[in-house]
DNA sequence: ACTGAGGATCAGAAAACCTGAGGCTTTGCC
DNA sequence: GGCAAAGCCTCAGGTTTTCTGATCCTCAGT
């Protein structure tokens, strides 16, 4: 009698997707924090799926993993899946509560863009629910249950020093995240304000803004995010503005009533 | 200081699949029964995912559920979803083991049919792992990790009396999932052997071929499942062959080198 | 050689899950 | 009308799965 070998018991879920996020994103960490579990759990769910197939997915190494001759033939249809499990998901809850929206940005666009907009949102949309999420990455895939992103893209901005009006005397301001602003300004407007002192560095570009506002520095502003604070003469410019190449864009992550037409008046607001 | 993010709440794989088969199943009685589960914990699950969404997905009444318009409309990329997630899980297990592979068929089909092909068909494919299940059904959906297939569906058969040469006097053999052949037989041959008694009737159909063969009766056969005993001269023909519309038919659940090639080998056996 | 990133491992703890019994409502059938 | 059969619901309890947190290991870059 030849073999008759297991029985074809399906595979576990929550297994295929720590597999998935492992594949995608080239490591157990980065999966582990993209599902919101520490990488000792994906590694075991990755190794649960390997023992069901009989077969390695990933050649572990020191510095991270890479998918075998086997898993990468077999990402493809797993992302596939996933990607569609995420779609289902978004039309559960796009269904269940037609005026829920959820909104990913960054902490600084959180702060000083949506938040003086927030009662024109929940004016032109009436009954909507609106939660806001201040994320450091825009969502790396469409499964996340954000309705709307925004965040920098492509495309056309200005960079440009401001303080609070006759404050314009203090040092550098600069946040951790957006530090390159002020060297990408200098390369355009020259080496002014070089001789500063460099003052504190914030994690949240907000506070940097803050610290502005208060009188305590020069902060480099992206338009975008200061021209409120500009046009009431709470900021004023101190120097000139130079092109940058980001700007930020509002997107509906899936194609739904109520995303669509949020993400198009925010999209409207940027322009 | 990486921004903690307050989850936005995936819904629970788990939970989805079990709305999934108890919208796709009509119940969750039937639901339960195709995740192998207790129809209390598919109830649990579906509550869970309506209290997650804040919205009902069913409307239960005593004589089962039904779906909710909003349910309505989620089903259909909830089952594209699932069915994206068994081609994917196949994929995995084809592409790790390509040589191994589960065939589902009827118990009958089992014994009566594949048991004595079976060296040929590993003689067919060297290197081929089988496993054989025995399912009552054939499985609903793609989703349930068999390659091949092999169960009765529209065509063409033959149904005729059998017993073993010599005692074809015994009274009537039946089993009880095919009881209904009998009557089909005699709807087009007549009332033949309405005088014999009725015989054990077996649960399974091999069983009562097995009571003929040791000449304890005579059994209803499907030509395609008898005619190896037949040519054998281990049974005989008792009474005129009538014509029956169902016959075998071997199918390749998804696409893949060994399910297809297996498949063809099969039918190819069938003809 | 030192350091840091990324994995593996393991035990304990937490959470999710399942079962099994009992109850309720409706339908179909004497 | 009374009765049985289907289905679903709830609840308590136990079991399995899953997660974490600490520790160790390996490798690459400095």
């Amino acid at each position: 009698m030849p073999v008759a070998p297991p029985p074809p018991s399906d595979l576990p879920l929550n297994g295929l997707r720590a597999v998935e996020a492992a594949a995608r994103l080239g490591g157990f960490a980065a999966a582990a924090a993209d599902l919101g579990v520490t990488p000792g759990a994906v590694a075991a769910h990755v190794k649960g799926i390997e023992a069901l197939l009989g077969a390695p997915l990933f050649i572990r190494d020191a510095r991270g993993v890479r998918l075998t001759e086997v898993g990468a033939r077999c990402l493809p249809s797993l992302t596939a899946a996933f990607d569609a499990l995420g779609a289902a998901g978004h039309v559960l809850r796009s269904e269940a509560a037609p005026m829920r929206l959820s909104l990913a940005c960054l902490p600084a666009i959180a702060q000083l863009w949506v938040q003086p907009r927030q009662d024109a949102l929940l004016a032109a949309f009436p009954g909507l629910s609106l939660s806001i999420t201040a994320l450091e990455q825009p969502p790396a895939t469409k499964r996340h249950g954000f309705d709307v992103t925004l965040f920098f893209g492509p495309g056309q901005d200005w960079l440009m020093p401001v303080a609070a009006p006759g404050r314009v005397e203090g040092p550098c301001l600069a946040d951790a995240v957006w530090s390159g602003d002020w060297t990408t300004w200098r390369a355009g407007a020259g080496p002014a304000f070089q001789d500063r002192p460099t003052g504190p560095v914030h994690s949240l570009y907000a506070l940097a803004i803050e610290d502005a506002l208060a009188g305590r520095g020069v902060a480099m502003g992206r338009l975008s995010l200061v021209a409120g604070l500009l046009s009431q003469g709470r900021l004023v410019e101190v120097g000139p503005r130079v092109a940058f190449d980001q700007m930020m864009i509002a997107r509906a992550v899936h194609p739904g009533r109520t995303a669509r037409a949020v993400a198009g008046w925010l999209q409207r607001e940027l322009s």
